[in-house]
DNA sequence: CAACAAATTAATCATTTGATTAAATCAATT
DNA sequence: AATTGATTTAATCAAATGATTAATTTGTTG
């Protein structure tokens, strides 16, 4: 086998290309309705290549999706994790951030939400968010929050299912909501330009509602 | 060809099976990862009577998938069209039904949300809420209390998209939510449960916030 | 019961699909 | 140029899968 940094440059190059159709294809389809050819066709390479290189259609998807979750969910944990800022900061550094993220990216939500069906413990066991969550800044900050009478609802899981579902809900919901309402993708994601602001608004307001 | 009413019992005995079998493997797997195997077996009849009654397993997925669409859908419709109701009670009727029947039937959003990625067109254009949307009582009421400063953000759009993630996003991410919490489904459950009060709340102080 | 249609089954087909193989090409090294 | 190993291709395989067919069973009607 030729060392990988001798052919480095051809290496990527083919390798990358396979993955980046990987990606690309596995986030419009899902895994199920993925076809090898598909990527290879997107790719521009031979359909042995995809084997060659990645072994089989699940070890490839495997790694687009670790790669997906890690990303997706590791940068709201790190943001959680910040001893620097407040919960407030928090809340607009998470919407600011993940409305961005999503913009460019806008199957990633629901192309979690739909592989992590098929497979939950799979994939969950390989991230650590269960310890890091319980341990995270955000909770001692929310508990202090509670304490002070500034927050209602002790709850933090339920501070935390609502900052991400009002942030990603209406990516996930994106087709129904521009078939619904006969809004055009411009206008669809100028919504979601506004959400940066009205969020954190709102969520300060919910959380001191009683 | 036998007329249906002669044969009623045994016809929607066996047809009746195989549909309840293919919305259970359909939500469950999607139409993509589902088997017509997996619908037999699971329907305990054999393959060819699938097609048999069906034609084809795309045919008898857009039944399922219409009947799902327009019961989930058309129920919110209702709701917000009802002219008897204010604002407020619309929205405590539609948090708490909602809970209530995605906890029967928890595998509806995300199948939803899953199939719809892949024909938006198709599915959205046989049900007709854009005209019925655009003249709901909802629109109506929401637009009065801008008027009278009860609300502060004046797109019904956001209105409708917190009320429904805030209700529905939870559910779509359950297995991220248990995985990342540890929470056990009947905790979950309850988790929800808690939500049925806590929404209206909720939205009410988002609503006039500013 | 005979006759006929409907319902059901077992067997099979044709395609699709993930994966492999063997040969060909390319690139670097001597 | 010859050698060697990595990369790429065309062809093919085997299993899976949606669908059909032909025969069998069941049930109803005259």
């Amino acid at each position: 086998m030729a060392k990988k940094n001798e052919t480095k440059k051809l290496d990527i190059s083919t390798e990358a290309k396979i993955k980046e159709a990987a990606r690309k294809v596995f986030y419009k389809k899902g895994f199920a309705a993925t076809r090898t050819r598909d990527i290879a066709d997107e790719a521009g390479i031979n359909l042995a290549l995809l084997n060659y290189y990645f072994r089989s259609k699940q070890k490839l998807f495997e790694i687009i999706m670790l790669e997906t979750l890690s990303g997706f969910i590791q940068n709201v944990v790190i943001l959680l994790n910040d001893e620097k800022t407040t919960l407030e900061k928090k809340v607009t550094e998470i919407v600011s951030g993940y409305i961005d993220l999503i913009i460019l990216e806008p199957e990633i939500p629901t192309f979690i939400v739909t592989e992590i069906r098929s497979n939950p413990n799979l994939l969950l066991e390989q991230l650590p968010i269960k310890n890091v969550m319980a341990n995270s800044i955000f909770f001692k900050q929310h508990q202090k929050a509670v304490a002070d009478g500034l927050i209602t609802e002790p709850n933090p899981l339920h501070f935390l299912m609502n900052l991400i579902g009002l942030i990603v809900f209406p990516f996930i919901a994106k087709p129904l909501i521009m078939g619904g309402s006969g809004l055009k993708l411009k206008a669809f994601n100028e919504l979601m330009q506004q959400r940066k602001n009205l969020i954190p608004i709102w969520i300060k307001a919910m959380m001191r509602a009683k």
